[in-house]
DNA sequence: TCCTAAAAGGATAATAATAGTCCTTTTAGC
DNA sequence: GCTAAAAGGACTATTATTATCCTTTTAGGA
């Protein structure tokens, strides 16, 4: 229970690597991918994602690639992982009041609430500086 | 992500309505599902799992049917939650030591332990009896 | 301008997990 | 023996995960 996918743990691998590089070193998605092991049309996707909400910025063309999006110590787990796997609800009644016909009654609600204020809590202190240990 | 699955979901709804009978009333599996709104044949297996370690106690052929195995004060929700999904692993590397080659110089590691630890903590901290709400 | 490098995007396929059903067997009471 | 009820096994359907491949867009350089 409460894993993380393959693609979470890429996505992790991956950008925690960009974080491991020289800041303005443009880094080939091929060379990521070779790097932390991951097959390279997977991990495309992957930064595609990253590049949306510009936890990375991307170049196209030669000399293309990937650099961070912002400095290393302001992008945390929480972000990266809920990029990839989406928002950390332990269980859908914790999505919105009203969304589970149960909602009045159920007490379950509340610890489920609880876990993930804790879950969101502990990724959101780690950053990817803190990740790539420089 | 981190979301409990329809399994969870059921046999916590099952076992709570378990604990907000009387202690020594024995009730129908079919009478169960009907209540808390799961299939029966789906419930079945899950009571089963409950069966098998002792979280509930069952009594085959006729006036037969499931209690409580031990006081619901003393059922944890961890207990409930892992008896069906398994045990709570953020991510592979937290299963052991060794388990993962990245290991050595993964700095990830040690979040996710924290995240283990954080959630096994809150849902270990709920009994039945606070989630029956008696 | 054309060629090449590289990411973006779309479609599709393979595998695995989840969710659920159905049938037979065992156990127990009447 | 008949019936009630859980246990167990086998199977199916649906959905999510884990990819792969191909085409398109963008950019740089000869």
């Amino acid at each position: 229970m409460m894993e993380l996918t393959r693609k979470g743990e890429y996505a992790v691998r991956g950008i925690v690597y960009l974080a491991t590089q020289p800041e303005d070193k443009v880094c080939l998605l091929s060379d990521i991918a070779a790097a932390v092991d991951v097959p390279a049309t997977f991990l495309a996707k992957i930064f595609q994602q990253f590049s949306k909400i510009g936890l990375v910025k991307s170049y196209r063309g030669t000399g293309g690639g990937f650099v961070l999006g912002r400095a290393a110590d302001r992008i945390t787990l929480l972000e990266v992982v809920e990029a990839v796997e989406g928002p950390i609800i332990p269980n859908r009644c914790v999505v919105a009041p009203g969304e589970c016909p149960r909602d009045v009654f159920c007490n379950v609600h509340p610890v489920w609430k609880r876990v993930q204020v804790q879950v969101r809590d502990v990724l959101e202190k780690v950053t990817l500086r803190d990740l790539a240990g420089l």
